[in-house]
DNA sequence: TCATTTTGAATGAATGTTCAACAAACGCGG
DNA sequence: CCGCGTTTGTTGAACATTCATTCAAAATGA
């Protein structure tokens, strides 16, 4: 699905696409059970962002997509399931979209690295509404093998491809750094800034939180993050 | 360096000190009412740290302090305030933490700053289970002011402190940096490595996040941190 | 008509809170 | 040191509420 054209954040209105399309749409009965699947998890993405893990109830999930309170036990078996998918469907989204960047950028490394870190601000990942329904997973991954299991989309593959990308850099640029422990504090600086824009309390900003990010990989890369005349951080 | 002498992370038996020292302790009640609090405190962070924010009940926290069910309305008035309480014991005991290892450092802001980041990763604050605990917070934190106000204890003032720090590191060192954005990176790349510390899936212990810390902290003012024969960065 | 989807009320379990009774410690006058 | 009433702390059952789940009936579309 690459880099999400989409503006899949907004909240989707409940009329539902079945009523406008009589026949084009639908395709029998297969295709309005997936939307309303989707409905359904991007209600459940609201009421997590709205109020948190603990206060989100099937009926406030079926109050915000406009149907009824039996609804979600239908198309998902319980409430633990819909949660599941709900975590699955950030997790692929997320990862589809930082593969998308990764493989768009080329073979150059700072190129992959800047690629993977703007990626991470990016709208289509990085709204209000995701990084807090991502925040509540969080808080209760420890005590949920299937949580924990599905909150590491930013996962060995993703910390993986970090080392190889650090390794590389080292090479080219002499650079004396442990690429392991490089690669883990880049991951961890990412993770924080997105809990830090999720608490939103100060006056952090996607932009904000990128330019530290930025900051981060030109103090240790300064062969090839260099800082511009108007003091901005870019690949050389 | 000062790697916590102190072991204070082991959960208090039910053993009132009130029984085996009739007089000299308790002076009264007011001594017990303290000790029963703080015995309900730690019984809800270990509860939260099991079972995680949503599935913490007050009858887990009693039965956890070996006591009966409705202990907590009477020492505390409801399960909300037992929670915020207990946020806010976390909250003073983790500033108290790094303000003493900031203290101790003495004026050197390398030193200062190598002891903040030790000072994070100290078992007295670092344990699995406070780690959980806060993260059951912060999960819930976008939701409740409350507890979005006490969740930064890691906060402004911290914040303040890191960007003086590395003001004059770089007054020092000469370095091309922009004091404020590292300074949110490094804050952010602690409390992410917290939060892989609190996940715990993989081979990242307290140790290997503090190289983790110090590999970037040695990125960033070279002349301050630099790796020893062994590969290990200390300050210089 | 038949299969599928949706509804909304009924049900039952979980849990925070209240409260009347009980226990322990204290104050105090003897 | 000894009763004895009072205050303080504790218990566990009763209560009320919230909420996930079930299901029979209605609506919808083939």
């Amino acid at each position: 699905m690459l880099l999400a054209p989409m503006e899949s954040d907004a909240i989707m209105p409940d009329t539902t696409v079945r009523d406008r399309r009589p026949d084009a749409e639908k395709k029998g009965r297969k295709a309005s059970k997936e939307v309303r699947r989707q409905q359904l998890i991007d209600a459940t993405i609201d009421s997590l962002a709205r109020r948190g893990y603990a206060e989100t109830t099937l009926a406030d999930v079926a109050d915000g997509a406009g149907l009824s309170r039996g609804i979600v036990n239908f198309h998902f078996e319980s409430k633990e399931k819909l949660l599941v998918a709900t975590l699955q469907f950030m997790a692929e989204e997320y990862a589809a979209h930082w593969r998308a960047a990764f493989d768009k950028a080329g073979d150059d490394p700072a190129r992959q690295l800047w690629a993977l870190c703007a990626a991470d601000f990016d709208r289509a990942v990085c709204s209000r509404r995701k990084l807090a329904a991502w925040c509540a997973f969080w808080g209760e991954a420890k005590s949920r093998p299937t949580y924990q299991a599905l909150c590491g989309s930013r996962d060995q593959t993703y910390q993986n491809v970090l080392v190889d990308i650090c390794t590389r850099l080292r090479n080219q640029g002499n650079y004396a750094i442990e690429p392991r422990a490089t690669a883990l504090a880049i991951n961890a600086m990412l993770e924080g800034l997105w809990l830090r824009l999720m608490m939103g309390t100060e006056e952090v900003s996607r932009e904000t939180a990128f330019a530290a990010a930025a900051e981060m990989l030109s103090a240790t890369f300064p062969k090839h993050f260099a800082r511009e005349a108007g003091g901005k951080i870019k690949p050389a």
